[in-house]
RNA sequence: GGAUGGGUGGCAGAGUGGUCGAUUGCACCGGUCUUGAAAACCGGCAGGGGUUCACGCCCCUCGUGGGUUCGAAUCCCACCCCAUCCGCCA
C-alpha cells in the first residue's frame, strides 16, 4: 500500500517503478481522485466548522434564555450541501483506497529490470554439485522406490497434489523441521511461534494476499482462510499496534502447514511433491526499524542459507527481477537448491523485504522515543526453509545407486541416529 | 448452538445529551533537586486528515456503519469483534 501523499510528491518515480513491474501508469488518475477527495472534504469541513460554531452559540443563547431560532434555521439550511459534499468525499476516498490496495510494491533501485525469472541475477553460489556414477533419480522415484512416498493413496484421500509420507520419510520431514527451528531459535535469535492456521480477511489484506489473490487460497465455510504461509499470521502479529522502538527488531519463526489452491499452476510440476496443495514450511519474519531493513534482509537470507550449508547441499542465491517479485516485496532473494534428479536448481526459499508496504496496510507502527508521531515498521519474511522441498533435496542429493538414501550428519540426531534410509527400514 | 456482559488515548480505567478529544493513574519526554541515580516536585504527552511559506486555524476518530438532535463517547438501529457461563467436544 502506498501513501497517496508520496505519490502526489513523486508521480514520476511512482509510475517509473510501476513500469518496471509491467504496470501501466496510475499516478495521474490517483492524484485526480485524491484532489477530488480533498476538495469535497474541505467543503464538507467548512460547513461542519460553521455548524459546530453555531451549535455552541445556540447553547450559549439558551443558557442566557435568548431566542436561538434564527441560528437553528441556519444550521438546518446547510444540511443538504454538507451531506452532498460528504458523499462525494466518501465515494472518492473509497475509490482511491480500492485502487491503492491493488497496486504492488515498487522494486528497490538495485533490482534488475525484467518481467520474469529469466531476468533474475545470480548473487552467489555455495557448495559443490555432486556427481554420480549412476543416473540420479528424481525424488518421487526415490521415495516410491523406498515404499515410503505414496501419491496414489494420497490421491484417494485428497486428490491430486497431495502426498502420504511414511516411516523414515515421515520422520525425515519432522526431523528437518525440528532442525531448522532449533537453529533459528537457538542461534539466530528468532522466537518460536505457534500461530493459527486460519485467519480473517483483514489479516490477508495486511500482508497483501487480498484483495487481489483470493483465488490462490482456500476459504473455510465460516468465512476464514487457510494460511498460504506463516508469513501471514506472523507479520500480522502486531497489526494495528504502536510499539516502542526498543522492542525492535522483532524476529519470529514458525513451522506451519501452508495451503495453496495452485489455481494458476495447472500442468506444472504435476509429478512429485514440488508443488502441493499442502506443505509445511519454517518461516522467518522480522519487524524492524526502517534503517535496518536492508541489513536485515541480508541477515535473514543468511539464516536460510545456513540450513543448506549444514545439510551440505549446493545452492545459489538469486536476486529477483522487478517483474518476478511477489506483490508486497521491494527486494527478494530466492535460494535455489541443486536437485540432481532434475539436473537443475529449484526454489527452496524466498526472502523478501516489503519496506513499509505491508505495515501501512496493517497499520503496524512504532513510536520514536522523544519524538512526536509514529512511523510504519518495515516487514520482512523468508522461508527457512520449505520443508517438503528440503526433503526432496536431501533425497536427490544423498541418493545412492542401490536406491537407499544417506542421512546428512546434521540430521542424524533428529533421526534417532539413523544413517541411511533403505527399503527394509520402513 | 443457547445466555449474559463488554468494546474509550501506549497501557489501566473514569465519563450516560452541551467548552469531552475526553478526569485520573501508570508508562514516556523535558526540567528542578542530586556528585550521579532513585524519590519528590513542576511541566509536557492520542491518532489521522484538510488548509497555510510559516505561526496557526479547522475537520474527523471513544469497535464499524446508519439514525434521532441545534448539539452524541453518552439515546436508537444494524453489523463486526471480544469475554464469561451453559451445551457439545479433541
Amino acid at each position: 500500500m502506498f501513501d497517496i501523499k508520496w505519490i502526489r510528491d513523486n508521480p514520476d518515480a511512482f509510475d517509473g517503478g510501476l513500469a518496471r513491474r509491467g504496470v501501466a501508469p496510475l499516478a495521474s488518475a490517483l492524484i485526480a481522485l485524491d484532489a477530488e477527495r480533498r476538495d469535497a472534504q474541505t467543503q464538507a469541513q467548512d460547513i461542519q466548522a460553521r455548524r459546530n460554531k453555531i451549535a455552541k452559540e445556540i447553547g450559549a443563547a439558551k443558557a442566557k434564555g435568548e431566542d436561538a431560532g434564527p441560528l437553528i434555521e441556519e444550521v438546518s439550511r446547510s444540511k443538504d450541501a454538507q451531506a452532498d459534499a460528504e458523499e462525494r468525499a466518501r465515494v472518492a476516498s473509497a475509490k482511491l483506497d480500492d485502487a491503492l490496495a491493488a497496486i504492488p510494491n515498487l522494486p528497490a533501485d538495485d533490482i534488475p529490470d525484467g518481467m520474469d525469472e529469466s531476468a533474475n541475477v545470480e548473487v552467489r553460489r555455495w557448495g559443490t554439485v555432486p556427481s554420480f556414477d549412476f543416473a540420479p533419480k528424481e525424488h518421487f522415484d526415490i521415495g516410491e522406490g523406498l515404499g515410503l512416498m505414496d501419491f496414489e493413496r494420497a490421491a484417494k484421500l485428497s486428490g491430486a497434489r497431495f502426498v502420504v509420507l511414511r516411516g523414515a520419510l515421515a520422520r525425515l520431514e519432522r526431523a528437518l523441521a525440528g532442525f531448522m527451528l532449533d537453529m533459528h531459535t537457538r542461534e539466530f535469535g528468532y522466537t518460536e511461534v505457534n500461530p493459527p492456521f486460519m485467519v480473517r480477511d483483514e489479516v490477508l489484506y495486511g500482508t497483501g494476499q487480498l484483495p487481489k489473490f483470493g483465488e490462490d487460497l482456500f476459504k473455510t465455510t465460516d468465512g476464514r482462510w487457510l494460511i498460504p504461509t506463516a508469513e501471514v499470521p506472523l507479520t500480522n502479529l502486531y497489526a494495528g499496534e504502536i510499539i516502542d522502538t526498543d522492542t525492535l527488531p522483532i524476529r519470529v519463526t514458525a513451522l506451519t502447514p501452508c495451503f495453496r489452491s495452485e489455481a494458476g499452476a495447472a500442468g506444472t510440476d504435476t509429478r512429485g511433491m514440488i508443488r502441493q496443495h499442502q506443505f509445511s514450511k519454517v518461516e522467518m519474519v522480522s519487524l524492524v526499524h526502517p534503517d535496518q531493513s536492508d541489513a536485515e534482509l541480508e541477515r535473514m537470507t543468511g539464516c536460510a542459507e545456513e540450513v543448506l550449508k549444514r545439510l551440505g547441499i549446493a545452492y545459489r542465491v538469486m536476486k529477483l527481477s522487478a517483474g518476478d517479485m511477489g506483490f508486497s516485496a521491494r527486494r527478494t532473494y530466492d535460494i535455489e537448491v541443486w536437485l540432481p534428479g532434475q539436473d537443475r536448481y529449484r526454489e527452496i526459499s524466498s526472502c523478501s523485504t516489503c519496506g513499509a508496504f505491508q505495515a501501512r496496510r496493517m497499520k503496524a507502527r512504532f513510536r520514536v522515543k522523544g519524538e512526536k508521531g509514529t512511523e510504519f515498521l518495515h516487514t520482512l519474511n523468508g522461508s527457512g526453509l520449505a520443508v517438503g522441498r528440503t526433503l526432496i533435496a536431501v533425497l536427490e542429493n544423498y541418493q545412492r545407486a542401490d536406491g537407499s538414501v544417506a542421512i546428512p550428519e546434521a540430521l542424524r540426531p533428529y533421526m534417532g541416529g539413523l544413517e541411511t534410509i533403505a527399503t527394509h527400514v520402513a
